[in-house]
DNA sequence: ACACAACACTTGTATATACAAATATTAAAA
DNA sequence: TTTTAATATTTGTATATACAAGTGTTGTGT
């Protein structure tokens, strides 16, 4: 399905228009997709993002600026996520020893239960999606995605 | 600058997780890089939506439903949506007279006015990005898009 | 004609997001 | 050593989004 038919366009568009709507519908429907994915976790599509990002530290405590950095969405409310994480026991808070103004999030264990528990799912997600491309097609994906954001 | 590079990942990722996350994040850039375009207007990206499809509709009047299926996301509350754009004077709102569960929903005067407004920077907006590509790259890109989005 | 389902839209509620202002702590300058 | 600036995080507020339930209208079957 073209984007044009996605939205019913009626007037014929350039492609620097329609590349625009083309990435933000695909967006749009992966996320669609993850949220089904994600529902029965009682998880939101930031939060487990939060909770990869800790994975990734390998037991090393993360600070609210490095979680923020590491977000696609760079203007999120660390803060607000980590409360709803804590509220469900999938992490940890304390304040940093060597800097008061610093806050140390880690994963806990049941944490890494529900990422481990999601994993397969995810990887599932994200071949659905993949296999409908060849493995080059793929690669060059990501490269004209990168160069289409130079500079921004 | 690529999306490992962006999300300072430290774990190698294969090209179909990367994919998904330069989708998110390239939406997420554009979406930053539009919403300062139109902040002096006082409209949302969503609201500026409704105003184009409305605009596309060449003086007929778009049911709310009509509205809703020309959306790039497709979960938006129209009816409020609407409701803001209302308040603004930048379209008006009446019952259908063939058939009283329909609303029909026109722009004004004042609402083409500021899209005209907003036409050459939106314009310049979309080409800042495509000028990154080669045109006929902009054309696959287009392409391998429509194509990962296959059956979803 | 009546009951009931389908349709089009609205409203309620909880959560998420955007962005500015506030707080607390540490670092730097006078 | 104060004062000031910079850093890290939190809070407040307004708006947006997600999703279920509600309202009014029209269409269908008996």
């Amino acid at each position: 399905m073209t984007i044009e038919e996605v939205i019913k366009s009626t007037v014929k568009m350039d492609n620097a228009k329609k590349v625009i709507l083309n990435i933000m519908y695909t967006q749009n429907v992966i996320q669609d997709h993850f949220n089904e994915l994600i529902k029965p976790y009682d998880l939101s599509g930031e939060q487990y993002n939060v909770l990869r990002i800790l994975r990734g530290q390998k037991g090393k405590p993360a600070n609210m600026c490095v979680i923020q950095e590491r977000m696609l969405a760079k203007t999120s409310n660390t803060t607000r996520l980590v409360d709803k994480l804590l509220l469900k026991d999938f992490v940890t808070r304390n304040v940093c020893p060597d800097n008061r103004r610093k806050i140390e999030v880690s994963i806990t264990q049941k944490g890494l239960d529900v990422l481990k528990e999601l994993d397969p799912k995810v990887d599932e997600h994200e071949q659905t999606f993949a296999n409908n491309l060849k493995p080059e097609e793929l690669v060059f994906l990501n490269q004209l995605l990168e160069k289409y954001r130079t500079n921004k």
